[in-house]
DNA sequence: AAGAACACCAACCGCGGGTTA
DNA sequence: GTAACCCGCGGTTGGTGTTCT
């Protein structure tokens, strides 16, 4: 329970900032529920970890969005629906990101959605084919701390790919990410098994013999896995190096091209 | 010039999910 | 197993500036 009584509420002041900043350089991001008392601040720690992530966080994009931000937002917005965390892998805010599709691109959505109101409605959608991608937390797994690389839970292949490789087929970089947007894209072969993890069609990956992958483990830098490369640090599904250009390709070859002229 | 309406955006709040004891 | 705690997402509010009438 916030102290709701006592904490100030309201703008932040300029000396507000600079303690909030100060904190956070010495002692990093996270563990909000100290950081009022370290910085010395009067604030609940929600409103300090929103000032920092909405405001005082280096490198945060501000001004008025590009034609290509307000594109790739419309786009991922019709991919992933109102998660304002995917929005802001653009380089703004999520809460920017909010603000203007509430306050602008909401607006012209609804209005363009009101001139398709006589074509038939789509299937109704029900709560088993809804996409909650989430990033995951592992470090109470056991084998995960002793350093085995392994596949984030949401994956187009499902819940196998939580196993250590050593019982997993090799799959190239690049064509598991891929995979796993095409599968986003592509309601026919997705299931939910649970709230976070996404099912694709494992049936060819459940063709594949069950390979050893670590024969050639001895790269220095990083680790051979089978026919992928690691780069050290790289424990996860998620930590795959992305080409930007490559999600943009995919995403333009999906999604509607007619929604920006609408607008 | 002044009040109303609108737009923008910083900030607040409730709640769900994950973690810890 | 579970209760308490913590984090953070997403909806909403409220203040301020701008435009309209």
């Amino acid at each position: 329970m916030e102290r709701s009584l006592r904490v100030k509420k309201g703008a932040w002041t300029e000396e507000e900032d600079i303690l909030l900043r100060k904190c956070v350089e010495k002692y990093g991001e996270g563990r909000w529920h100290q950081v009022p008392l370290r910085a010395g601040l009067n604030r609940c720690r929600k409103s300090c970890r929103m000032r920092w992530l909405n405001y005082l966080k280096p490198n945060i994009k501000r001004g008025g969005f590009s034609v290509d931000e307000l594109d790739l937002i419309i786009r991922l917005h019709k991919l992933l629906g109102n998660r304002q965390v995917y929005l802001s892998t653009i380089g703004r805010t999520a809460n920017d990101v909010k603000n203007y599709w509430n306050t602008n691109l909401r607006k012209k959505m609804d209005s363009s959605n009101k001139d398709v109101k006589s074509k038939p409605e789509p299937k109704s959608i029900t709560k088993a084919t809804i996409i909650k991608p989430r990033p995951r937390n592992f470090k109470n797994i056991s084998w995960l701390r002793e350093g085995t690389p392994f596949i984030n839970v949401c994956h187009p292949f499902g819940d196998d790919l939580c196993k250590p490789y050593s019982t997993m087929a090799p799959f190239d970089n690049n064509e598991v990410e891929s995979m796993w947007w095409e599968s986003l894209l592509d309601d026919k072969e997705i299931n939910i098994t649970n709230n976070n993890s996404c099912l694709g069609n494992v049936s060819e990956i459940d063709q594949e013999p069950i390979k050893s992958v670590f024969g050639d483990s001895n790269s220095p830098g990083g680790e051979n896995v089978g026919n992928m490369f690691y780069e050290q640090g790289q424990r996860c599904w998620s930590d795959f190096s992305s080409d930007d250009a490559d999600l943009w390709n995919l995403i333009n070859t999906e999604l509607d091209q007619q929604l920006l002229e609408q607008l």
